[in-house]
DNA sequence: AGTGCGACCCGAACGC
DNA sequence: TGCGTTCGGGTCGCAC
C-alpha cells in the first residue's frame, strides 16, 4: 500500500510536528524491526538526537538527525500514532521514541514488516539501502536511454520490472497497474521487448500518475482508518486496479485480474494488448 | 547475473 | 454461526 505518494504523504504529517524536537529514549518492543544498528548501539547512540529534517528516499522516509540519519520503512501497514506517555501502548506499537516536549511518536504495524535504520551520515551512501535504489520518478536523469539500458537483458514482464527499486524507486503494485494502463502496455510484456515510445510514456505516466496521488494524499484501499491513519483519495482515480470484473473506464472492456510475479496484476485486455 | 519463489506476519475476506 | 483456508503487500534470501 505505501507506494511513493503514500510515503510523502507520511512524511509530510511527521515534518510538522516532529522538526526541532529532541529524542530522549527509544524502547523497542519488537527486535527484528530494528535493520541496523544492533538494538543496545540504536537505542544509545538516538539518545539526544535532534529531529532537523525530513524526506524520502525510494519508499523511506529519512529523518536527518544531529550525527544519523533514522530511517524508515512502511512496508505494508507500518504507520505513525502521536501519543503521551500516559496513554496505554496499542498492541501493535513497536517502536516507541520518547521527545523533549513529553510526547512520543510510536510506530506501529500490524504485521511487524516496516523497517528502522539508523545509520552515521557519513556511512549513508555506502550502505544499504542507499546504494540498492534507483532514480526517483522525478529525476533529470530518468530517460527513455536510462531505461533502455537497464531493460536490455530484462526478459522479465514490465510489471515486474516496474517494482525493481533498483531502476525506478517508489512504484508499487497498485500504480504500477496504473502506469501501465496509461501508457497501453501490457503488463506481460518483457521488458527488453518495449519500443522507445512505450519507455517514453512509462516516464511520463509514471510522474502523471504519482503527481495526481500525492495532490489526492495518497490511495487508501483498504479502510484501516485511525486518527492518524493516511486516509487518502487517490482510490478513486484508479483504473484498472482493484476493478476486476468492471468496465474499462475507456472502452468500456471488462477489466481482467491475472498473476504476475506472484502479484495481482490488474488489466485491460483491450487498452493494454 | 538474472530469475523464481518461499518467507516474513497477521487480519480480512472467502468458502464451506 | 463457526470453522478452516487463502490472500495480500514490499522486500529479502536462497536455489537454480
Amino acid at each position: 500500500m505505501p507506494e511513493k505518494p503514500e510515503v510523502i504523504t507520511v512524511a509530510r504529517k511527521l515534518e510538522k510536528k516532529l522538526i526541532g524536537k529532541k529524542i530522549l529514549n527509544v524502547d523497542v518492543y519488537h527486535d527484528n524491526m530494528i535493520d541496523y544498528p544492533s538494538i543496545p548501539l540504536f537505542k544509545e547512540r538516538i539518545k539526544n538526537e535532534t529531529i532537523h529534517d525530513i524526506t524520502t528516499r525510494g519508499k523511506w522516509i529519512v529523518m536527518s538527525l544531529d550525527n544519523y540519519y533514522l530511517l524508515f520503512h512502511l512496508r505494508m501497514e507500518g504507520k505513525f500514532f502521536f501519543r503521551t506517555k500516559n496513554d496505554e501502548k496499542g498492541k501493535h506499537e513497536h517502536v516507541i521514541f520518547s521527545l523533549d516536549d513529553d510526547s512520543e511518536l510510536r510506530f506501529a504495524d500490524v504485521r511487524k514488516f516496516g523497517k528502522v535504520m539508523l545509520i552515521e551520515k557519513d556511512k549513508i551512501y555506502s550502505m544499504k539501502p542507499y546504494t540498492e535504489l534507483g532514480l526517483e520518478p522525478w529525476d533529470k536523469e530518468l530517460t527513455s536511454d536510462y531505461l533502455k539500458e537497464k531493460y536490455m537483458k530484462k526478459t522479465l514482464p514490465i510489471k515486474s520490472v516496474l517494482l525493481d527499486q533498483s531502476i525506478i524507486t517508489g512504484i508499487g503494485n497498485i500504480y504500477a497497474d496504473e502506469i501501465l494502463f496509461l501508457s497501453h502496455i501490457n503488463p506481460l510484456t518483457r521488458a527488453k521487448d518495449l519500443t522507445d515510445k512505450n519507455r517514453e510514456d512509462i516516464i511520463k505516466n509514471t510522474i502523471k500518475v504519482l503527481d495526481k496521488a500525492i495532490e489526492e494524499g495518497g490511495t487508501t484501499i483498504r479502510s484501516y482508518t485511525s486518527e492518524e491513519g493516511v486516509t487518502g483519495r487517490f482510490q478513486n482515480n484508479l483504473n484498472v486496479h482493484q476493478r476486476e470484473k468492471e468496465p474499462c473506464h475507456f472502452c468500456k472492456s471488462i477489466i481482467v485480474k491475472i498473476k504476475v510475479g506472484g502479484r495481482g496484476t490488474y488489466y485491460c485486455p483491450k487498452c493494454q494488448k
